[in-house]
DNA sequence: TTGTACGCGTTATCAA
DNA sequence: TTGATAACGCGTACAA
């Protein structure tokens, strides 16, 4: 397919007539060398429009200057239309932005890698094993997920964004979910709320349940020791179910905590049509000040999570790691703060 | 780093008791085998815990399975604030969803690429014409980009998603942004405006300048020769404010299309600050069926941007022109339809 | 400081 | 059908 023979190491050495492992030198900068030679030689990458081959240089060196970002999901949602919502939904284009605002300045490239099933994963391992990237950056969906552990046995250094559901000595960026859900327990009290409800996430996703946890405590911590709560599943529609059945249970409701921004814009259909006025009957507090939150009327008070930081970090984090892999298991854990907008 | 050293086709045929090519055609399923040594090869491939290594045998068939995904930025938003913006909007992701959406069927990879700067251009390139990938998924943001020429003019297999600004014998997708536009002017005069405005975006770039002309064009048709045009740059906030002046300088409005929904959520703020009513009024049509669209409130009547499909169909002319090379140049453009909602 | 020669892990060619 | 053996393009001991 492509026609032309492209130049090669060889061809640049026969150019400029010294031998391959000379040109080679020059070309990684090594420091033996002859000033003259060097001149001769980038003169003949010139001429020749010599361009290196990262494989074959890979396949050599053993680094590809190369990093995985990993999608780990669950066998169920293998089919399209979860991974398509997943893809449009901006936390996916933040992370990738903040990965690459690190990676990028390093010459570092990202390859995207979907799994959705334990023989996906397998193979992913056995690729990273290989030396298919230097690393990974693990975006994991499922609630429990082998891959962490995987990954940790097969030597493959790698950063997980979010904390792993069960203890893996595997590094991590995450959020202090449970201090964001106690930030939105205080402003809804401080605010006069009485009557406090929640739209939790699902149960068995770590940050999910930790929302749930920071919001109980905060409350019971200034006497409030029961809480209504309602589940979702992130999606917008599920937030405006969700925010229909704990109103009808709950009539006397002034305050509700959504555990994300997606799930509040379906309370906020749900609360207009049942007629309440938010904030004055009814005050609602968000979380992950999404693009959503702003177009949002009213304009969502929620709770910000700095996600490009945490990736760029989980960048440095990984490639920290790849440079010194006997370095300590660590954690770097973001306090989250409140954005106050007019929805409470 | 890795300790143990990982098994290689020799350690297989060693196990196996073969030699090294009748693994190789073992592995990769090549006819003439013996279905005794199919069987024991592949019983000591299990034993030996053997994965082929990608890039061994890449360097060898020159060919990757990867396919690249390049924004192409101009130099002057090389810095991150811009690029951040742009992995954080939806459009991103509903290209990156699309794409694999096919390439995952067909076990392709995606790598990211992201290239501000004509001597990065010429780098990846010169990358990609050494087979770094097979091909690459082009995201052409500047007005005038020089890189989809200097793909063709390398023999790199690409497809373009948005039409390129000059003409290049080049694979694309793209939307009938004309189409799109006239949509949004039949509605408007449907729903009996009478003097309609626009809010476009920057006229360098060939989608934004495509929704003027359609604009235009269908508004003229029907007796409108003349349209005030604002323009912004496809953020809110130049939405707002585009808003602002041209009702500053037309207040008798009564309609307005908004060449996309971000700027469409800066003119309904602008509106209601200004007290008017939407779409009582004045009517407002955006464009692109974001997520934005169904956040804001009014919920916007918009034009619908099959971006997944596009981008699925450009990850299928990609594949299809990697395996022929010679296939003729072609394009394919996609019909918009109006979606409506409350806003108009 | 430079060149020779080997190895990285595969696939592909050609005899046997 | 199978097995040597030569590429693929590069880095790097080792020797000169």
């Amino acid at each position: 397919m492509r026609t032309e023979r492209l130049p090669t190491l060889e061809d640049v050495a026969r150019v400029a007539g010294v031998s391959r492992a000379t040109v080679s030198r020059v070309i990684n900068g090594i420091r033996n060398v002859d000033p003259q030679l060097h001149e001769v030689v980038w003169d003949a990458v010139g001429r020749t429009g010599y361009v290196p081959n990262r494989l074959a240089r890979s396949l050599v060196t053993r680094r590809t200057g190369t990093v995985a970002l990993v999608v780990s999901d669950s066998e169920s949602h293998d089919d399209d239309p979860f991974m398509s919502r997943f893809f449009a939904d901006p936390y996916f284009g933040r992370v990738v932005g903040g990965l690459m605002s690190v990676l990028r300045r390093q010459g570092v490239q990202l390859a995207l890698q979907i799994v959705g099933t334990d023989d996906g994963r397998k193979r992913l391992v056995g690729d990273l094993r290989n030396g298919q990237a230097d690393g990974a950056i693990v975006l994991s969906l499922p609630a429990v997920d082998p891959l962490p552990r995987m990954l940790t046995e097969g030597d493959v250094p790698a950063v997980l964004i979010g904390r792993p559901a069960e203890p893996v000595p595997i590094d991590y960026v995450d959020l202090a979910n449970d201090t964001g859900a106690a930030l939105a327990a205080e402003h809804l009290l401080t605010r006069g709320c009485q009557r406090i409800g929640m739209i939790s996430g699902p149960a068995d996703v770590p940050a999910s349940s930790d929302r749930v946890a920071g919001f109980r405590r905060a409350l019971a911590r200034r006497g409030h020791g029961w809480v209504p709560i309602e589940t979702g599943n992130f999606t917008r529609d599920s937030g405006e179910a969700a925010m229909r059945t704990l109103l009808a249970a709950n009539p006397e409701l002034d305050g509700v905590f959504v555990a994300n921004d997606l799930m509040a814009l379906g309370a906020l259909a749900a609360l207009r049509e049942a007629g309440r006025r938010v904030p004055d009957d009814l005050a609602v507090v968000g979380f992950d000040d999404s693009s959503a939150a702003v177009a949002a009327s009213p304009a969502l008070t929620t709770i910000r999570h700095p996600l490009e930081d945490m990736a760029a970090e989980a960048a440095r984090l990984l490639l920290a790691r790849i440079e010194d892999p006997a370095m300590r298991v660590s954690s770097v854990i973001y306090e989250p703060v409140l954005v106050e907008r007019e929805s409470a």
